[in-house]
DNA sequence: GATTACATTTCGTGA
DNA sequence: TCACGAAGTGTAATC
């Protein structure tokens, strides 16, 4: 890990064209080859980057940049594709090195995989009398989060999502339409479950007859699992 | 901008739970307060992070941490939620900071936008004797990227994506179920315009009549202006 | 401010 | 390897 802050302009070409003009900036080279264009604010995402696999070449500038202040110029070429990404650099201000190592890696936990395990033991969570028929319930376009029969014994499939919105809801249509057609099924009710469901989606869901149900993550999470409420 | 390079553990908890075990990397503080966490490798985004608006505060471990042989440790809180990255250092190999400055931001070229804008200026290569209507034609849901009309006068709605996707068909189809309904347009058709699209964007949109248009950014781009080709 | 659509999306997972 | 769906998505434009 290479770290350097320096006044630069950054130039990429590729998938678009993009500039920075010249400012001071921090640039980051990882072991892979991978360049980073931070700035003092905005987001994790950088200004400017390239992905690995790819190749740092310094050079020195030609005549015309070198009489507009360039000392350096990085170009960082991808391996793989066009992409290009060229910085020049004019003052470098910081330059330091590091070996960091492999790192460990992440542990994550709580996201739809654990919203989908959730419902399908609080079921009864779409409304009395349900059961889980199974999760990842195969179709040919690709499995259905939960399906369940209702008190009646009718089928329900549950789509869930994070943030509701009407992506799901077409996705969901297309299952039900894809599961209308199994004399074995039919009729399947729809469900959209969602911790969050935009007004949109709601419209389109409530107009196609699916039903929208908001999840509450932390209550869902306290059911399962009371101790972890307690502090 | 402070830059840290440190051996530390780092917890996040959220909108999920996260942990890092205890290794060696670089920790960005940028000057609106946000924090990221950098491994040697990887993609532009941080192993962990902070977004703004959030608060950094530097505490000693509790006797347990210090004996464990934790030094500082830092509790970074959004403001805004309940995010909260706690980062347990170790060692600190390394600790600079820097005035970066405001950066003068990004100039971009060539994405959906542009793409729009050549092929309204270029509409035959719809086909010959297609003439332009308007640009984001407005509908009850949503703007329509392209309304033209072809050589025999019938309405034509086009979609454009950088990349043709499914959600872009489905996009598509809901602006020609709407745009049917008005006898003053119907019988309107589709077409589906992007610089790749996926076989199964095609195969839908084949399938519901909806005709695809791979366009050629460099190609329009020439066009539009042939000296950018000269070189 | 809320909502929507785009992104050099990136990143995982399963076929 | 490819394709699809999720993301602690972020971000800009639009309402």
């Amino acid at each position: 890990m290479r770290t350097v802050v320096a006044t630069c302009s950054v130039d990429y070409t590729g998938r678009l064209d993009a500039h920075l003009p010249l400012a001071t900036r921090l640039l980051m080279v990882k072991a892979d080859g991978s360049v980073l264009v931070h700035s003092d604010g905005g987001s994790y995402k950088p200004l400017n980057w390239m992905s690995p696999p790819c190749k740092v070449a310094v050079s020195a500038p030609d005549a015309d940049a070198g009489a507009a202040g360039v000392t350096q110029v990085w170009t960082v070429q991808s391996t793989k594709g066009d992409d290009r990404l060229v910085i020049s650099i004019h003052e470098v201000l910081h330059d330091a090195t590091f070996d960091l190592g492999v790192d460990p890696g992440l542990v994550k936990d709580g996201v739809e995989a654990h919203l989908q395990e959730l419902l399908a033991e609080q079921i009864d969570l779409l409304g009395p009398g349900h059961r889980l028929v199974r999760r990842e319930f195969p179709t040919a376009i690709g499995p259905v989060d939960i399906m369940a029969r209702d008190a009646g014994g009718a089928s329900v499939a549950v789509e869930i999502k994070r943030r509701g919105d009407i992506d799901g809801v077409e996705q969901l249509t297309r299952y039900l339409e894809l599961l209308n057609r199994d004399p074995l099924l039919a009729p399947v009710r729809g469900v959209f479950a969602a911790q969050e469901i935009k007004p949109q989606a709601r419209v389109l869901a409530t107009d196609r007859g699916i039903r929208c149900v908001v999840l509450d993550y932390n209550a869902m999470r306290g059911l399962d699992d009371p101790g972890t409420r307690l502090f």
